[in-house]
DNA sequence: GAGTGGTCTAGACCACTGT
DNA sequence: CAGTGGTCTAGACCACTCC
C-alpha cells in the first residue's frame, strides 16, 4: 500500500514517507514535525515542494498546523457519532413529555451525540425571502417569507465547532405561535419538532441528504478547520403528516470530526404484521 | 457573501471574483477560462498566485481542468442519489422473490439510483487477515480469515465511476456455499443480502456510519477526481436477526457527484399499533 | 530576536493537448 | 509546433509565537 512508487512526484512521496512515519509511530502523536526548512534541507527539496507535501498530509488529518508554532502530528479526533435515526425517533416521542422532561433531555445533545450540558449553543434568527433551491423543496412561490435561525453548536469541552448551518420555516406559518418568531425563547425544549407541535403540525417523515466537499473560506473560518480537511453537508428535510413540508435545515460539519450514523430496521421474512 | 473583503489574499480574492463571474453566468458553463499566464498578467499576480486560487475553485466544485487543454466552468454535475433507506429494504424483499424478478432489478441498479443496466461492474475476490478495526466490528478473533471483494462501478453512459470500495464478509461463514466465493457468480442476481440468505441468514438491520474526508492519491485516481475533491466515505454494516455482524463494507464515493438519501419514518402519535 | 508557517514572486522544465 | 497546466526551485516579506 505504501509501497516504493518510484514514479511519483517529490511532494507526494515526502507525504507518504511522512505518513508511514505516523502511522508505525516513528513520528508519535503530538509530536512536532521538523519544520519545512528542516525538511526542505534533509529530502533535498525547495520549501515550495515540502508544503505540498504538508497540504496532503492535512488534509488527510494526520497533521496538525499552528502558525507561528509548527506542524505536530495530530491525534486521531474524536468523533462526534450523530445517531440520526434513533435522535429523530427521540426527539419526536419527547414531544409527548412534560416539560421538565424535555428540559433535561435537550434535543441539542441528543442531535450531537454529546452527554447533556455538553453543547454549547448560538442562534440567530433573521427573515429571507425563499431563493428558488428552498421553494422548490417547500413547494411554495419563490420569494415567500421564511423565518431562517442561523445555529453554531460547540463542543463545551475543548470549544471545538461541531456544527453550524441554518433551519428554514415558512414564516406565515410559524407565526401563529409568536413564541417560534423569538430567538430568546431558544434553545427551545424539545427541539423543532416541539415547536412545530404547538402550531399542530405533527412530523411524519425525516429526509436526510448527505454530500461531501471542502469548505468555503467563511465556513473553514467558522468551523476551526483549515482548506484541506472535508465538510458534511446534510440537508434535513422535515415533512408533515400531510405530506408537506414543514422544516428545511441546512448543516455543515467538520468532516474530520464527525460521523453520521444511520439504521435501517427491515422487516422479517416471517412477521405477519 | 461575495462582497468586497478588502483584507484577504490576492488568490482568495481572485478566486472569489471568478467565483462571482461563474455563478452569475459572465463564465458560463463550460465556456474555458483565461489561462493561468492569462490571469496572472491580467491580476498582475504571479501564476502560483493564480494556481492557488484555481484549486479554491476546483475544490468547490466551480472549475474542471483538463491537462494539457486548460481549465473550464464545470456544469453541475448531476449527483447520484443513493436512496439508501428504501434501497435496502427493497433488497431484502427481493430475496424472496424468484430468480428472473431478481435478475431484472439488479441490487447494484437499486443501490446507486441509476436506471437498470447503467452501470458498470468489476469485481476482485481475495482473502485477507482481519486487521483489528474490522475484528472489533465484527465481534472475531483479529486475523480471523475474511473474505474480501473489492467493487468498482461506474456509469455506463459516461464512464465515471460511482463508487469503489471493499466488502468483508467472514470466510468460513460463506464458505459453507462455494458459489459465494466465486468471483465469477458475481454479479449475484439479488445482491449481498440473497447471497447470505443461502446459508441461512436473515439481514435485520443496516447500520450506515458516514463520513467525509479528502481522498488518498490512489482514490483519486480509480474516481477520477482531483485532490481538491472530498470524497464521502460509507461503512456499512449489516446485523443479522441473532445481533451478530454479517457483513462490513467499506466504500468510497466522489463527493461532487453523490448525494446519500435516508428517510426516517417517525411513528404516529395516535397510533395505535 | 529567532523561528515558524502563510503568502507571493519570477523564473524553469515537464507531459500533455491541440494544430 | 505553440499553448496548457503540473511540478519544482530559490529567493522574499509578513504575522505570529516563544523566549
Amino acid at each position: 500500500m505504501a509501497g516504493e512508487d518510484g514514479r511519483q512526484h517529490r511532494y507526494a512521496r515526502l507525504a507518504a514517507e511522512l505518513a508511514d512515519r505516523i502511522r508505525d509511530g516513528r513520528l508519535p502523536e503530538g509530536s512536532p514535525l521538523p519544520s519545512e526548512a528542516e525538511l526542505g534541507a534533509e529530502y533535498g527539496m525547495s520549501r515550495g515542494s515540502v508544503r505540498n507535501a504538508m497540504r496532503l498530509l492535512r488534509g488527510w488529518g494526520l497533521v496538525r498546523v499552528d502558525k507561528g508554532r509548527g506542524a505536530f502530528v495530530r491525534r486521531p479526533r474524536r468523533r462526534v457519532r450523530r445517531h440520526a435515526t434513533e435522535r429523530y425517533r427521540q426527539e419526536k416521542q419527547l414531544v409527548r413529555r412534560p416539560e421538565y422532561e424535555r428540559r433535561l433531555s435537550g434535543a441539542v445533545e441528543m442531535d450531537t451525540g454529546l452527554p447533556h450540558g455538553q453543547v454549547q449553543h448560538r442562534i440567530e434568527f433573521d427573515e429571507v425571502d425563499a431563493p428558488p433551491r428552498l421553494a422548490h423543496v417547500f413547494g411554495i412561490a419563490p420569494g415567500t417569507k421564511l423565518l431562517r435561525r442561523r445555529y453554531h453548536e460547540s463542543d463545551v469541552s475543548d470549544g471545538h465547532p461541531i456544527r453550524t448551518g441554518y433551519s428554514y420555516l415558512v414564516h406565515d406559518v410559524v407565526a401563529v405561535n409568536p413564541d417560534l418568531l423569538n430567538a430568546g425563547k431558544e434553545p427551545w425544549p424539545g427541539g423543532t419538532m416541539h415547536q412545530l407541535s404547538t402550531i399542530g403540525i405533527e412530523v411524519d417523515r425525516i429526509v436526510d441528504e448527505v454530500t461531501a466537499r471542502p469548505p468555503m473560506p467563511e465556513e473553514a473560518e467558522v468551523l476551526g478547520i483549515d482548506e484541506g480537511v472535508s465538510v458534511l453537508c446534510l440537508r434535513k428535510i422535515s415533512i408533515d403528516t400531510a405530506g408537506q413540508v414543514v422544516e428545511v435545515s441546512e448543516i455543515v460539519m467538520p468532516g474530520d470530526r464527525t460521523e453520521l450514523v444511520y439504521t435501517t430496521e427491515l422487516p422479517r421474512w416471517d412477521a405477519t404484521s
